[in-house]
DNA sequence: TCTAACATGTAAATCGTTACATGATTGG
DNA sequence: CCAATCATGTAACGATTTACATGTTAGA
């Protein structure tokens, strides 16, 4: 039921793998898992403090320069626990994606509707770039092969996107092919 | 910016099609485009109250049996063009799939985690059922092809889909074959 | 007659985004 | 010295889910 707070698991994940700020965390979610989740730090500060409160993780408070004061996160043994049953039990739920372009596509009744052709032409668009994107993070992420060992999900994750991505691309190129010639 | 409400467009594109009554939309969410967007009934029936507020969308009242009530709701002329104008403009915003499991692979780090092949194996019998129930649904609603012309959005995202987890199941079965043979 | 489906609503809680608010540090 | 970035929080609003609540109708 529910979404069953999949932040605080997420948040876990990413302190397990090194101690990080809330900043930290929340650039993390612009980059690193930016592509599979979002969250702003407003949602992120106060469930680092609900996590510490039931015990799933500590700070420690570090000083840069003269004043600032960062806490530094850190997940506990129990926080680790909850980590390793979350990824164990099993995943029955296939969350449906809320594709908006999708979604006016379904209310387009007519093969020749005029706006076809530049709605499928703007999202090609997007969607070649995020290709392109996502390529490119592979290359910076995993510049050699011995470095998918010791990552291998998100090796699998970025793969998986750009299969994802790739397949999108090419039905919206055989979807704008398909089309009538303008009369 | 936000999520700018797109359940209220999706009512419209619903209504624009048929008048229908709140219960109605609510079954539409669950089979039409359940798909796609989901949406209760506690949702629903509080925005066509604002819309009609709003003078997009209005109610005539029909009896069934002695008393039951339903109230048909109808698209009026600046709803219609309401909804014309969310499916003119464009759709930059490309939203991130939330998939759980992927979420889960990320914090996964050797190919030899003793997890891995049973993640992978419930991922594939649940994408394969859902393949296998998209591609009934393609020939319960178009059994055949004069049925496509009428709806062609319909069909085309009915496609989408089809194709997005034949990709899906082709990529677990890819990498459940990869995995490292069992020690 | 009884049960599943029809039919419509509200309340409470949670999740997520945007905006408000403040201050420190680093590098040019 | 000034601007971009680092750093941490709260408030308000909107979106979504779950639960509460009630009554009718059609068909077996």
């Amino acid at each position: 039921m529910a979404q069953k707070n999949k932040l605080q698991f997420i948040i876990l994940g990413l302190l397990n793998q090194q101690p990080l700020t809330g900043y930290d965390l929340t650039k993390a979610f612009d980059t690193e898992i930016g592509e599979f989740w979002q969250a702003q730090h407003s949602q992120i500060y106060p469930q680092l403090k609900r996590l510490e409160e039931q015990g799933y993780v500590t700070h420690e408070i570090t000083v840069s320069g003269a004043k600032l004061e960062k806490k530094l996160y850190h997940v506990t043994a129990t926080g680790a626990e909850l980590l390793r049953q979350w990824i164990t039990v099993g995943t029955p739920d296939l969350t449906a994606t809320k594709d908006e372009f999708i979604l006016k596509l379904y209310f387009i009744h007519s093969n020749r509707d005029p706006r076809l052709p530049m709605m499928i032409q703007e999202q090609l668009r997007l969607h070649t770039d995020k290709l392109v994107h996502l390529r490119q993070r592979m290359t910076v992420v995993f510049p050699d092969k011995a470095l998918i060992e010791a990552h291998y999900g998100h090796y699998l994750i970025l793969q998986h996107a750009i299969g994802r991505e790739n397949y999108y691309v090419t039905w919206l190129k055989q979807t704008l092919a398909a089309l009538p010639a303008e009369q």
